[in-house]
DNA sequence: AGGAAGATCTACT
DNA sequence: GTAGATCTTCCTA
């Protein structure tokens, strides 16, 4: 179990082939000393200007530069009272990101549980808001790479997930007419 | 200063 | 399946 961060090349490519590789690896909360662990399972993919679903379609703002900013570093923006966590991916001088939408607790579930309380695990973190409470993710983490084996949020490596699915995004006003989102095919965890 | 929108969640029918 | 809560950020005045 001797994984290692992902390197910064993995992020530096389109945000949905990122999204797609993202699924099984290891989402690791570092938080009062404790590590909160979780297999991803789902993920979403959002460009720039092109993108009209994009928190970057408007054009830059202070809330979402790190969406143009080095590939590997969170992006962490608010809708409706929830944290969203991103990771930051694109191509050179490109613009994207990655939702993670929902994960499979493995480490810490009792202390995910104290921060968000619920009657049965699949609720814990399965949905972007929900994965975010019981992380601990606030905006704190904005701007933050994942790359450091000593952060306070690293993505580990893992071998691939052989068995996936694509679909539309969820929740967005207005979606391009690529499939944008990728999840584990029968994962109890997955959103929805 | 005020209103509206939003990559959501929960509860209820 | 639909409605309402909730809060950060943005846009207009």
């Amino acid at each position: 179990m001797a994984s290692k961060p992902l390197p910064l090349g993995f992020y530096e490519r389109r945000p949905d082939v990122v999204a797609r590789e993202l699924l099984g690896k290891t989402l690791v909360r570092r938080i009062g000393g404790e590590a909160l662990e979780g297999v991803v399972v789902e993920t979403e993919a959002y460009f720039g200007l092109e993108d009209p679903a994009s928190r970057a379609y408007r054009g830059m703002k202070e809330y979402n530069r790190v969406m143009w900013g080095e590939p590997g570093r969170l992006f962490v923006y608010n809708v409706h009272k929830y944290w969203m966590l991103n990771v930051v991916a694109h191509e050179p001088d490109g613009v994207g990101g990655v939702l993670f939408r929902a994960v499979e607790p493995r480490e810490g579930i009792g202390r995910m549980a104290e921060n968000r309380p619920v009657s049965s695990l699949r609720e814990l973190t399965s949905g972007p808001g929900r994965l975010s409470v019981a992380l601990g993710v606030t905006r704190e983490l904005n701007g933050l790479p994942v790359t450091d084996p000593g952060g306070p949020m690293v993505v580990l490596d893992a071998p691939p997930v052989l068995d996936l699915c694509a679909s539309h995004r969820i929740g967005v006003k207005e979606d391009l007419p690529e499939e944008l989102r990728f999840y584990v095919r029968g994962n109890g965890f997955v959103s929805g």
